[in-house]
RNA sequence: GCGGGUGUAGCAUAGUGGUAAUGCACCAGCCUUCCAAGCUGGCAAGGAGGGUUCGAUUCCCUUCACCCGCUCCA
């Protein structure tokens, strides 16, 4: 990452080239949300392809489930985000600082300097609430998921059995959740609508600290090796103190130019979940271990990440700029703005460039046999220069280019967006060469 | 939610109480055989609402959005 990347040239970058977009942008715009535009949409589901990938499809014991993002609100008080959500707070006008109101000892007099001049205290409740039905009363209340892991607690048992799976196994989802952030912040990393790509894994308690290292190594892992992140922009934070439901918890954290922020959370979640929604549904929701005859509530692993964060990090590591010589009158050193985006999750993975429009023909034919494999773009507009410019700007890793040789042996040139040089390659051994290159 | 800042074409900037300018990008044409060429033409803008004024993009108010610092992050 360029060291001094500022969000407002990223932002900038992301608009103009159709990564993101700022959600119902000709009504003013929309605190906390944010649209992908077409190259932000194909590189969102690059990322979501991958880690379903790596976590499920490569995996024989991890099941993929899809659940509504409205459950029974049941669901929200077993896992507590009703009653967690509903917290007072009061915020003291003297010395700016805000404050949950069950945590102090006196709820007219502020804790951090003493004044009485409080505001009245408020409810803040993050969970977006809706109505289900035509009624909207208080009877028909219904809430956005706040994460997608719960309905993946109460469906444990109908994916066990339908897929015969014995514990330990997993179950992972990707899809959105909703939270009423008091402030988003930091373009698309603290947004209030956001994608999650959450596995929970079902094991015994008495191997679950294994697995939780298990995950842990495998999740770090896959940022090095997949996302090719550096040791420098990565930080593990092993939390101290633990939020209620857990009995071990890290971050996997991304050095962003905001600073540390969170791109993954590994959480021991103990016996916690599954044994509320035993208790608030009144169903068992333990799990028959044959070999020793007994029931256990399964103890839970989480691996989860933040789909938004994941594509803000990538952006974040691959902008960069360098210098490259130019023939633009006028202007000596020409600043190239590249995306180093990783070849498995880039928006466009190849780019078919006919060097002159009479080429046209033979190069779409290459364009066709590629981009059924790979996602592809072809482009005859302009120099061929500022095609391979266009291209960089959006982190196309190669560009294949068609010139006039290749019409007499059939070869093309394969132009590198990081090496900025060429390979000359046969047109028929072209799928075999990117197969290596921009296949998970 | 508090404090501070910002808001002009797709992007980056300029300027003005009286016809909103420039560069890049984009489109069309000419030209062009490997790293942002050139020429000609074209598209396109003051976040929204109200007020003051003969007239507001400019001054005032409200609101919305974004940025920075706090706060929050189960």
């Amino acid at each position: 990452m360029n060291s001094k990347l500022e969000m407002d040239t990223l932002v900038s970058l992301c608009k103009r080239r159709g990564f993101i977009f700022q959600s119902s942008e000709i009504y003013g715009g929309i605190n906390g949300f944010w649209n992908y535009g077409p190259y932000g949409t194909a590189m969102k589901r690059a990322v979501e392809k991958l880690w379903w990938n790596e976590m499920v499809e490569t995996r024989g014991n991890v099941e993929g489930l899809d659940s509504t993002v409205i459950c029974n609100p049941k669901v929200w008080k077993a896992s507590g985000h009703l009653d967690k959500f509903g917290d007072l707070m009061t915020d003291c006008k003297e010395c700016k600082t805000r404050h949950r109101v069950d945590q102090m000892e006196d709820p007219s007099t502020c804790p951090n300097c003493g004044s009485k001049n409080l505001t009245e205290p408020r409810e803040f409740n993050l969970m977006m609430k809706t109505y289900v039905g035509p009624v909207s009363d208080e009877d028909h209340v219904a809430y956005l998921r706040a994460e997608t892991c719960q309905p993946i607690f109460t469906d444990f048992h109908s994916v066990r059995i339908a897929t015969r799976q014995k514990m330990p196994f997993g179950i992972a989802q990707i899809g959105k959740a909703f939270r009423n952030e008091i402030n988003p912040r930091n373009f698309i990393f603290r947004s209030r609508e956001f994608s999650q790509m959450e596995m929970e894994f079902f094991c015994f308690d008495e191997e679950a600290m294994e697995w939780y290292n298990f995950w842990k190594d495998q999740r770090i892992k896959y940022y090095y090796d997949k996302l090719e992140f550096t040791e420098d922009e990565l930080r593990i934070h092993d939390h101290d103190t633990l939020a209620h439901y857990a009995k071990a918890a890290l971050d996997i954290e991304f050095k962003f130019p905001f600073g540390w922020g969170e791109l993954e959370g590994v959480h021991h979640r103990g016996t916690w979940d599954m044994s509320r929604h035993q208790e608030y549904s009144g169903e068992s929701m333990e799990y028959f271990d044959q070999e020793n005859n007994r029931k256990v509530i399964p103890t839970v692993i989480e691996t989860s990440v933040g789909v938004d964060r994941t594509m803000l990090a990538i952006l974040c590591h691959a902008y960069d700029e360098d210098t490259a010589e130019t023939k633009k009158e006028g202007k000596k050193a020409d600043v190239r703005t590249v995306l180093r985006i990783p070849a498995i999750v880039a928006p466009v993975q190849a780019a078919v460039l006919p060097l002159s429009k009479k080429l046209s023909e033979k190069a779409e034919n290459i364009f066709k046999d590629i981009r059924r494999r790979y996602r592809s773009e072809f482009d005859v507009t302009g120099s061929i220069g500022k095609r391979y410019r266009r291209q960089d700007e959006i982190g196309t890793p190669y560009c294949v280019t068609v010139d006039f040789d290749t019409m007499e042996d059939n070869t093309v040139t394969v132009r590198s967006r990081d090496a900025m040089t060429q390979e000359r390659v046969s047109a028929d051994q072209l799928i075999a060469y990117f197969d290596d290159k921009l296949l998970m």
